[in-house]
DNA sequence: GGCCTCATGAAACAAACTTGCGCGTATTGG
DNA sequence: CCAATACGCGCAAGTTTGTTTCATGAGGCC
């Protein structure tokens, strides 16, 4: 949003690919796996940055060791898509902690939530907050997750070729 | 996995609730933010990160800055659920760069996938390759993403009361 | 061909991370 | 109830890392 859209090299792919596994790999190590020295490498990271290809850097909690063991998939049908009603809709889930991801979708479903909770009757209970007392959800099918076989949020990279 | 559990007080967790937003930030406002010194801010992270609490320390790339575009949901039921079939379908799915996340889960399904690419040509290739070639796919449902709402890993803290 | 722009690398600088040490506090055992 | 131990803290020094500055060379455009 920031940019439209900026120019992507080789090098910067590379870094992305490197800093997407672990942000916390020295510039200098950084800059030998891509061939560049580090201050280029710095350079290209800031510039990655600012237009918005890295959104963030953050560091990737295990649910399980805070106690947040259960992973809950949600597809929620609502009755009305207004688009006051779904920005609604979006903000509420948007503004709840244990709603990890949310999704607007086609198909089937409007919304697919993904969702982390510590026991069941905690998702009881946000079921009753989010879905039940809202009058504009239809119906939500709920699917409980028995193994995170692949997590994460790295992107495949390929050539800087536009869509 | 690597610890059972450790103890987390309520200092861990002002730590984790920062870093999961931004790693980046140093130690010394860490410390400061939680009323401890830049040390042992230091001292407790790395004592979380040996105990797997922070699993991995990345960067986020914003795949629609990379020319990946479309995020995909894909609900997949399979034929057959021996441990060995299942185990092969992990396998491949896990190695599959366009598969972001993969959960095995209860209920109509079993998998569920959420798949990032550049074109839906891409998307219809990757289908081809994953599901008609797989002879245990029984079948497969595909919803597309129109907005992604809200997308992270972050889990929510509370107290260390274990589940 | 000359000028301008841009990105790079080397070096200097500043900041952050890391380690060792002494101290206070909580815990355990007498 | 008191002593011995273990644990985690803060402070300060050393080391690594990140950041800025500057001069150089490559490429695009008159």
């Amino acid at each position: 949003m920031a940019k439209p859209a900026i120019e992507l090299d080789s090098f910067d792919l590379a870094i992305l690919a490197i800093l997407q596994k672990d942000n916390a790999t020295p510039q200098r190590l950084v800059g030998e796996a891509v061939n560049l020295s580090a201050p280029a490498v710095q350079r290209r990271i800031r510039r990655l940055e600012e237009a918005g290809v890295i959104a963030a850097n953050v560091a990737i909690v295990d649910p399980a060791k805070v106690g947040q063991a259960i992973t809950i998939f949600v597809e929620v049908e609502v009755i009305s898509e207004t688009a006051e009603l779904l920005d609604a809709a979006k903000r509420e889930f948007s503004a709840t902690p244990e709603v990890q991801q949310c999704y607007y979708v086609t198909g089937e479903a409007d919304f697919i939530l993904i969702i982390i909770v510590g026991t069941m009757a905690d998702y009881e209970a946000l079921t009753r907050r989010l879905f039940f007392s809202n009058n504009n959800v239809k119906k939500f099918r709920t699917f409980v997750a028995m193994d995170r076989v692949k997590v994460g949020l790295t992107v495949p990279l390929t050539q800087p070729g536009e869509a």
